[in-house]
DNA sequence: TTCTGTGAACCGCTTCACAGCG
DNA sequence: CGCTGTGAAGCGGTTCACAGAA
């Protein structure tokens, strides 16, 4: 598969046309057209033809794309052809509601690891994990080859945390925490801000 | 304010200025150039001021831009110059969670009523408030004149949730089921969905 | 015929570059 | 001078339109 320079607003449909895929799947389809694919979320066939069409040709001409093959062939794409193991930093509300959630598992993020700096919560069980103190973060995740983390700590630590887990040599954060975190280049962040979201959204409703 | 064709993507930029600018006042800046601001997230100085340029002229040549002074302006333009009530349906881990995060209401988001339609979590107390059941959501909606909700509820449920509050009169949901929601043209949808922030990453770390 | 894959045209956001004001 | 506001140029993603395969 060679990808040169793909568009990244390219990369980030791929996992809509993913999501998309599987509820279609559901429904009983086997096969679906650009045009239908497309129309599920507002985006032009030959919108959906050019994206795919960067990593292959994936269709049948007259009928469509095979929606198992499709999704197999996305995934490939976007390296979730397999586990990746998942440390999650922060065992308050959210960092509980996370490792209880069975979602990530089923899409093939598996938490691994539940880290918190509090004594108090350090030993308890967390959707099936024990809590473990921050101080051993570094060396376990560096042990267990951990690439992926998960940060729900409060705003005031993620930074600290962040520098922390690059150290550890993670290489993909999703923080949670409504800070912008200062990582280095080859450091993939993508933070969660549903307030953000929702600002956009009353510019709007006025 | 009269505000015409301004192009989707800068809205959605406009929080994260404000977010930003939240940070920088922190430190007790209080003027900011449209380089510095730019430099803080990525963007060139001449996109920040095109920005801002669609809304009316906020700054003053030879300095910069008066933060405090421009806070209060996107605030007035994304309408979060005052408070706004929402309603949260599901009481589940993840809205626990929301309910009990004092960060909504910070940024002028109260909750104001959680429903549930789990008979056993009716009653309970979560973040202040007492889950009341879903049968009297749509009612109770509508008397109070919310438009803002967050649905945190098991995507099989997700769809009624959200036909229900159309019809109780509200005007823009947050989405934390990993469905898309099929709603009418004037009715804003924003969906929280971390996996495919996972999936987008994973791409880059093969 | 139907529908894909794709070069080319199109369009809209980004960047440039400079007038203008403090 | 320093920095904003903005018309114009530049560029990259989107859409068009059609050849070609099933």
């Amino acid at each position: 598969m060679v990808e040169k320079n793909i568009p990244d607003i390219v990369i980030s449909r791929l996992p809509i046309y993913l999501q998309t895929l599987h509820q279609i799947e559901k429904q009983g389809e086997t096969i679906i057209s650009s045009r239908e694919l497309g129309e599920l979320f507002g985006i032009t066939a030959a919108q959906v033809r050019k994206d795919l069409s960067f990593f292959g040709e994936f269709g049948k001409q007259g009928s469509g794309y095979n929606i198992d093959f499709l999704k197999s062939q996305i995934r490939a794409i976007l390296n979730i052809d397999r586990t990746w193991d998942v440390a999650l930093i922060g065992a308050g509300d959210l960092g509980n509601a996370i490792a209880r959630y069975p979602g990530f598992l089923e899409r093939g993020f598996s938490i691994e690891y539940v880290f918190d700096s509090d004594l108090t919560k350090i030993g308890k069980l967390v959707g099936g994990h024990i809590v473990m103190p921050s101080d051993t973060m570094v060396e376990t995740i560096r042990a267990a080859e951990i690439q992926i983390a998960m940060i729900t700590v409060p705003s005031r630590a993620a930074q600290q945390v962040a520098d922390d887990l690059v150290r550890a040599g993670v290489r993909a954060i999703l923080n949670y925490a409504p800070v912008p975190l200062n990582v280095p280049e080859n450091i993939r962040v993508e933070t969660v801000n549903p307030i953000i979201q929702l600002e956009h959204m009353t510019y709007y409703i006025k």
